[in-house]
DNA sequence: ACGTATTTGTACGTATGTATC
DNA sequence: AGATACATACGTACAAATACG
């Protein structure tokens, strides 16, 4: 009941800092869900959109993930290690939606670009570690 | 009024693809302003919500920028080149609220992630380009 | 300097659809 | 079949910042 309506912070800001709170300080851990929407509305006396919104910020941040059953702390999967090409450029941008169908990447998850001599590799950054020279 | 409501696509996100089309075809420009969300809303007889929602997908995907005037296409600025140490490791991610607000960032922009040695740089990505070896 | 119109931000409500359990 | 939970979509309303005359 530490939301309030009345603060200069956007109430579902309020909701999304608690429950960053709750997940940057490892009380949930990566996989434990998320309490519904709907249960996160009611025990902080806030309408469904407000808690909604919140978990879409999170979203955004790629702290958590949604799916059908609900919300859960993202965990770290396997990681590959790319080795770059020497004379490379790297960026990173958040992919379309295309990419994101393609890949299989999650919302709030960006992808490295790799570009090396006109040519243009991408990775989710969530799966992918750039190394130079190859260990 | 090629926003089908029956359609199997969200109303908005047919929304978001139209713009995004506008954009990436170049018929808006960077800098070029995108219609009020009202405006939107009207001219395509769907519900401000709706068009809200469609702009905050092409804010996610940082193609826009969005503040108390409106949204308009994203400017691409000035890129500094960054010299990536041999034998760091590269990593992208969605910056932190702090990060956001103390480096300027934009909604959906990730942030690169230089780890040497165990010290660690951020560069936001719209900003940086990471080269190895030093052109 | 001031008021007004515009535009986004926030927050509530309701309703329906769809997939999962 | 029913309950749960998220996705979508409509509506309303007010606040706050900006732009304009």
């Amino acid at each position: 009941v530490s939301i309030d309506p009345t603060a200069d912070r956007a109430v579902y800001r309020q909701l999304a800092d608690l429950l960053r709170a709750r997940i940057t300080s490892g009380e949930l851990g990566p996989g434990s869900r998320l309490p519904a929407e709907g249960a996160l509305a009611q025990e902080h006396g806030i309408s469904r959109d407000s808690a909604r919104k919140a978990v879409a910020v999170l979203r955004a941040e790629g702290l958590v993930i949604t799916d059908r059953a609900g919300s859960h702390v993202r965990e770290q999967g396997e990681v590959t290690a790319v080795a770059v090409p020497a004379g490379a450029t790297i960026t990173a941008r958040m992919p379309t939606e295309q990419e994101r169908r393609a890949h299989g990447i999650a919302e709030g998850v960006p992808v490295l670009v790799v570009a090396d001599d006109g040519e243009e590799a991408i990775y989710p950054a969530d799966r992918h570690r750039l190394t130079y020279p190859p260990s």
